[in-house]
RNA sequence: CGGGGCGUAGCGCAGUCCGGUAGCGCACACGGUUCGGGACCGUGGGGUCGAAGGUUCAAAUCCUUUCGCCCCGACCA
């Protein structure tokens, strides 16, 4: 391909409104331009990314048997109000109708439509296992999209489902999945891992993600570099640390104005370890006070688990409830539901004494107050690991895959049933997978990348290598350049020529911006004794060959 | 949806407080000189100042409304 013949604006500067690095080189490289907020354009280069990615996604779902269909994107209300879902998913879900005034939506994911499809076609225990696969674009109403490519209301995903007959069928394919995902993304040059997910809304029981890990990341998972234990944040547990019980006798302290658990353990020179953190929520069964060690936050999903749909209190409703405004309260003196975060089962704390302006030192649990023990506390770097009691590490990551088991939420409401040997019907039972191509080019740029623009890992280079005639006036230069781009394309490889009547640093930062990760210089000096430069993007390390043997070096 | 910021030429910005001929750099076009890390000199084209309404002799600037984009948070099937 010649560069004076393709369409790559690279800029000089970022618009402004860029903030994350892979936004940043994106744009400034010529790989996508904005259309509106979340809706992204390809451009040629970013294109050649997104199907070399697209490329490898179908060679692995193939290797594991994965058949490529493609499904509609935009969707009859109907199927989606059978699962429930229509009702469920409030504002993300994008709906329209149509001129017949049926309800219409735009597909989030399609779990819905490949079940319709497997019900009406799947009817026997030999018509599976299967696993479909499409490579289709999403549409989400993104309460926020963001950083651009990573997070935006349009985009490409690859979806597959499997369908099989016995929970033993389905543990193989989620293995095979799992397999499946951990070559694609290493033929995809990231850095990533495995954790253990919250399946949240789509419903089953084991779920998976894959995350790369990055600052531009929205998740945080903890990790145990001695056994392995790794999981979302959102699900994982700690163990806290130990802090030394204090022999207080129990007595009430004015704390004048105090009210944050930094306030009063300034206020006391106590760090806020040896404090309770008392939070009162409101459940659908009424209030429940919440409890959790002065240094850790409330743990929202793992006492949903507990308690079930809740809210946090209003400042009025602490009052009516407790008698005395959110910065005083604590679990004595009355009779409401108490969860609390089991490390506080051991020592004595300070917390508040449900009176104005008092707390109260010494308190111990089970003498002065019951609970319901839980872990309700979020798991924080140093934390120590629950299997094997080493300390966590907490780290930013791009989810760039995950893996779930539905099992037969979807099927039964579908009715996708089959007929097993002996002859009674049942519900299919299921798994779906999915990875966002655009979110591994995006990982990908925040994992390689140096302040000159992006290293693109080989596998899903726009090109394999990019020749820079420096000198377009100068025919030697010309013809050499010419030769090797023949040479090199025979080979197979995508090469990129940057044909252009340039000044050589514009030709030089230009490469670097783009990142192709091989260039090959032409200059007229070296050329004259028959050399040209063969440079590696990453290292910047330059060796010089003769141009007749410039091809095998490639 | 809550909090914050920003909308002026393709991009980056100044001008807005304190109303008075719309500017700078880059990019673009033409001419010349240059030519291995985003060249230099000269000339030139390009803007309903996000939009609507209002105040005023006069609005990019003041007031009201509205739309868009970004960031933090909530949310994230």
């Amino acid at each position: 391909m010649l560069f004076s013949k393709m369409f790559i604006p690279t800029l000089r500067e970022a618009p402004a409104d860029a903030e994350a690095i892979s936004h940043i080189l994106m744009l400034r490289a010529g790989y996508v331009r904005q259309l509106a907020a979340g809706l992204y354009m390809y451009l040629p280069l970013g294109w050649r990314v997104i199907n070399k990615i697209n490329a490898i996604l179908k060679e692995e779902m193939d290797a594991i048997n994965g058949q490529e269909i493609s499904l509609p994107i935009l969707h009859p209300a109907e199927i989606w109000q059978q699962t429930g879902r229509w009702d469920a998913i409030r504002d993300e879900m994008f709906r329209l109708k149509d001129r017949t005034g049926r309800d219409m939506c735009l597909g989030m994911t399609h779990e819905e439509i490949m079940t319709w499809l497997a019900s009406r076609e799947i009817r026997s225990y030999r018509d599976m296992p299967q696993v479909w696969y499409q490579i289709q674009t999403k549409l989400r109403d993104e309460a926020r999209p963001k950083s651009g490519i990573l997070r935006t209301r349009e985009f490409l995903m690859k979806d597959s489902y499997s369908f099989d007959t016995s929970e033993e069928a389905l543990d193989k394919n989620y293995q095979l999945h799992a397999e499946a995902y951990h070559k694609i993304f290493k033929r995809c040059g990231l850095t990533f891992m495995m954790v253990e997910s919250d399946p949240g809304m789509m419903g089953g029981g084991v779920s998976h993600e894959f995350m790369a890990p990055s600052p531009a990341g929205e998740d945080e998972v903890a990790l145990c570099d001695k056994c392995g234990y790794s999981a979302n944040v959102e699900l994982a547990l700690s163990t806290p640390s130990q802090i030394e019980t204090k022999s207080w006798e129990k007595e009430e302290i004015h704390t004048p104005e105090k009210r944050t658990v930094k306030e009063v353990s300034n206020f006391l020179k106590l760090t806020p370890e040896y404090f309770i953190k008392s939070i009162l929520v409101i459940s659908d069964n009424g209030p429940v006070l919440a409890l959790v060690r002065g240094d850790q936050e409330l743990h929202e999903k793992n006492l949903s688990k507990v308690i079930g749909n809740h809210r946090p209190a209003q400042k009025i409703e602490v009052k009516e409830i407790l008698g005395v405004e959110a910065g005083f309260i604590g679990p004595i003196g009355h009779q409401l539901r108490i969860v609390a975060d089991t490390c506080l089962r051991e020592g004595a704390y300070v917390c508040g004494a449900n009176k104005p302006h008092y707390h109260i030192r010494g308190i111990k649990a089970e003498e002065d107050f019951a609970a319901e023990w839980h872990n309700i506390h979020i798991a924080r770097a140093r934390d120590f690991c629950v299997k094997c009691g080493n300390a966590l590490k907490v780290e930013r990551v791009i989810e760039i895959g995950n893996i779930f088991k539905l099992g037969t939420k979807y099927s039964s409401a579908l009715k996708a049933l089959y007929l097993d040997e002996n002859g009674q019907e049942k519900p299919i039972i299921m798994g779906s997978y999915g990875i966002g191509p655009a979110r591994i080019a995006a990982a990908a740029i925040e994992q390689n990348h140096d302040k000159d623009g992006i290293i693109w890992p080989k596998s899903i280079a726009p090109f394999d290598v990019e020749i820079l005639p420096l000198n377009m006036k100068d025919t030697v230069t010309i013809e050499a350049a010419e030769k090797l781009y023949r040479e090199l394309s025979k080979k197979g490889l995508d090469v990129l020529m940057d044909d252009r009547d340039e000044r050589a640093g514009v030709k030089f930062k230009d490469a670097d911006l783009i990142g192709i990760p091989l260039q090959i210089i032409i200059g007229e000096k070296n050329l004259k004794e028959g050399l040209v430069e063969i440079k590696n993007r990453k290292t910047k390390e330059i060796v010089k060959r003769p141009l007749e043997e410039a091809r095998f070096s490639v």
